[in-house]
RNA sequence: GCGCCCGUAGCUCAGUAGGAUAGAGCGACGGUUUCCUAAACCGUAGGUCGCAGGUUCGAAUCCUGCCGGGCGUACCA
């Protein structure tokens, strides 16, 4: 990618550095701030003026005189107190629109680059037994931006979608289909109602209600005893009888039966670790003799984790398995909806590194990184405190033998460096996750892990805020809930339709609906892009589905009533295609589209800011201010009823933003672009 | 306590490898449809860039202190 500021930024560095007398100075170009210095400004020469205590007007001069710009600029112009100011020469402008018109349209002109690395993206990470909810909405959207951006820069770009399928979740999801299982039997004997989802509600709403809430959880307690008790077969161990045959039946049992019942009962043994903290209640065990209620989860866990010594857990490895499909089923359907290219050959979760744990922790032990504190395995990297001004440790096993995320973190880091053969990693998470990629960054490179043959992976935390209620707190349903990111886009879209509704009603239904998922979607996606990745933003579906604005429907709009001009030109007998195809000049005298024009020619500097820094709002920054100039333009240039000596030039226009517009939506940012609105 | 992030117009936000007079949108006020989609365009008003110092030709941007908010801080992810 070469864009006109690297052409500047080479030139004008080289004269300033000859004129100066150095190696090297950088000359700074930046966009002017105001159009009455130009286009672009060198701030170099100031800098360097200072360093050689020498007049920084004078040293502009000396610079200007030396510059030789002359198919790119006017003369330069010294200003200030040692601005250099370009302003573009409209041949120019036009040459670089027709080099673009020339082109692929999927290139426009912008080459890839040179040095193309491998770059592992690792977002989205959906959590088993759960459907996507709006925390995963930023990763999975901004991860799949930046891996567009990559690819279309050159890169060989490797998805990695790690899903939350082990760890503690392990243990809780069996917790969970154990709880289904005895629900549904006492459903089947006496007529019960399933009662962890009856009990689910009742714990909701018995929050902050300390009697009552440990009543039932007592409650609660008692039965799972009796039921365990009554599952025993005295040569087999417990969960022969009945929980046993269950979890063999279960991967034959249909989706819609299945699903929603594991979601709840995952949900139930959740909310009930949390509600039964510090209440005393226990609960016997087969191994670990009598344990805390809110402690079995986490006590199943590593047992069942260890299955490769124990094939009678081979059941429950089955039907866990059973479950991820359930849930990754569920996550299509929204990747799909959502643009997002993930798929299953993208799938690589927690528990594809089970194998890599004990290697991980045994070879930080063997190099002596690792050590035992307070029965767990730890490394203590430089630089990291507890609260106690200890030092901080990165636990990689825990005092119960369980591995963690950090364990899995430290495999996969090493898998994506050695196999995937990674010279980036990038993972895609929110904020609050920085002190733990800190760490897992600092312990890798303590370990060798982030090399390769010696070169050193770049490892980066691309993070991002969180989604905010218009309340100013993070985004809940009325019932407290995540919000379902399903539900959120099909209220998107509800909305969307309306809007259709009232502005188009003649459009026939098929059309009618195709616009409003477009629409709909896209402004969820597109209010997402347009925040700072780093701040908290306020998700308003009024705001995102304004048609003034830097939002999906404007940017959509101005597309669509290009597109209404080339079909009409068309229905007039105008060939747009043989029209543009032999041009050699333009006529740019117009402001509007000479303005125009010159943003087009800067649609590789967007895409390199957005690159740069990870950061889409730049690409959707650049796409608003195109689609304003546009409108201008739009509204001051008739095309279609234009002198047939300008007609050419504004069919250009129209063809080179609409280009632009569809590339930088559907291409980079995955959002459809309609033909009407 | 320590660490990280944030504080910019009434509201929601852009803008940090230091650059000229700090920008949008919403909201407010005013204008533009015999003409390619008015889901649009044009204009006006609105700011001690949290506060106080410092660094320098120049600071929203870098440094220090303070105030206010968020997040994290040993076996969750």
């Amino acid at each position: 990618m070469r864009t006109v500021v690297d052409i500047l930024e080479q030139r004008i560095g080289r004269a300033l550095a000859d004129t100066a007398g150095l190696d090297h100075s950088p000359a700074i170009i930046r966009t002017t701030a105001d159009p009455k210095f130009g286009d672009y400004q060198a701030n170099g020469v100031m800098a360097v003026a200072k360093q050689l205590r020498t007049n920084p007007r004078k040293l502009a001069e000396q610079v200007v005189a030396k510059l030789d710009l002359g198919e790119l600029c006017e003369t330069p112009e010294v200003a200030g107190p040692g601005f250099i100011n370009l302003r573009l020469k409209p041949e120019y402008v036009a040459s670089e629109l027709l080099r673009i018109n020339a082109g692929d349209a999927n290139r426009l002109a912008i080459k890839p680059t040179e040095m193309a690395q491998t770059v592992v993206v690792d977002f989205s990470s959906p959590n088993i037994a759960k459907e996507m909810h709006v925390g995963h909405l930023r990763s999975t959207i901004i991860g799949d931006c930046i891996c567009r951006l990559l690819e279309f820069e050159g890169h060989k770009v490797v998805r990695q979608n790690h899903i939350g399928d082990w760890g503690t979740q392990f243990g809780r999801v069996i917790l969970g289909l154990w709880h289904m299982c005895m629900a549904e039997k006492r459903q089947e004997e006496n007529g019960e109602p399933l009662y962890f989802a009856e009990e689910l509600k009742a714990l909701r709403a018995l929050a902050g209600d300390g009697q009552e809430l440990h009543a039932l959880c007592t409650k609660i307690r008692d039965r799972h005893e009796n039921d365990w008790r009554a599952d025993k077969d005295p040569e087999e161990g417990d969960g022969e009888l009945v929980f046993g045959p269950f979890l063999q039946g279960f991967p034959e049992r249909p989706a819609e039966e299945v699903w929603p019942r594991i979601q709840m009962a995952y949900q139930y043994v959740n909310l009930l670790e949390e509600c039964v903290v510090g209440m005393g209640l226990t609960i016997p065990t087969r191994q670990a003799g009598v344990i805390d209620y809110k402690d079995l989860g986490r006590h199943v866990t590593p047992m069942l984790q260890d299955r490769a010594k124990d094939p009678r857990n081979r059941q429950e490895w089955l039907a866990w398995n059973r479950v991820r499909e359930l849930t990754m089923a569920s996550c299509y359907a929204v990747y799909e909806r959502l643009g997002v290219m993930l798929g299953p050959e993208h799938e690589r979760g927690e528990s594809a590194y089970q194998p890599m744990l004990p290697d991980v922790v045994d070879s930080l032990r063997d190099t002596g990184l690792a050590a035992d504190s307070a029965g767990a395995v730890c490394v203590f990297p430089p630089g990291f405190q507890t609260k106690e001004g200890e030092p901080l440790p990165f636990i990689v096993q825990k005092s119960d033998g369980a591995f963690l995320y950090a364990t899995t973190d430290l495999a996969a880091l090493r898998y994506r460096v050695g196999q995937l053969k990674a010279d980036r990693i990038i993972y895609v998470t929110d904020a609050r996750q920085i002190q733990h990629f800190q760490m897992l960054f600092k312990v890798a490179e303590m370990a060798g892990w982030d090399r390769r043959n010696g070169r050193k992976a770049q490892l980066v935390h691309v993070t991002f805020g969180s989604v905010l209620g218009e309340d100013g707190k993070p985004l809940k349903a009325r019932s407290g809930e995540n919000v379902k990111l399903k539900d959120l886009l099909d209220e998107a879209v509800e909305r969307a339709k309306a809007v259709v509704e009232e502005k188009n009603p003649d459009l026939p239904a098929e059309k009618k609906t195709q616009i409003a998922q477009a629409v709909g979607v896209g402004a969820v996606k597109y209010a997402d892009y347009s925040n700072n990745r780093t701040s908290d933003y306020v998700f308003s579906f009024d705001k995102m589905l304004a048609m003034d604005g830097n939002t999906a429907p404007y940017m959509q709009y101005a597309y669509a009533r290009i597109r209404s001009i080339e079909r009409k030109a068309q229905s007039k007998g105008v060939d747009i295609a043989s029209e543009l195809a032999g041009m050699e000049t333009l006529d740019l005298s117009e402001p509007a589209e000479l303005d125009l024009g010159k943003h087009l020619a800067r649609y590789s500097e967007a895409i390199e800011a957005a690159i740069a820094d990870y950061k889409p709002n730049c690409l959707t920054a650049y796409l608003y201010e195109l689609a304003q100039k546009f409108s201008t333009f739009y509204t001051n240039c008739p095309v279609l009823d234009a002198p047939p000596t300008k007609r050419p030039t504004r069919l250009l226009l129209c063809d080179l933003t609409a280009k632009t517009i569809r590339h930088g939506l559907s291409e980079l940012l995955g959002i459809a672009v309609v033909e009407q609105m």
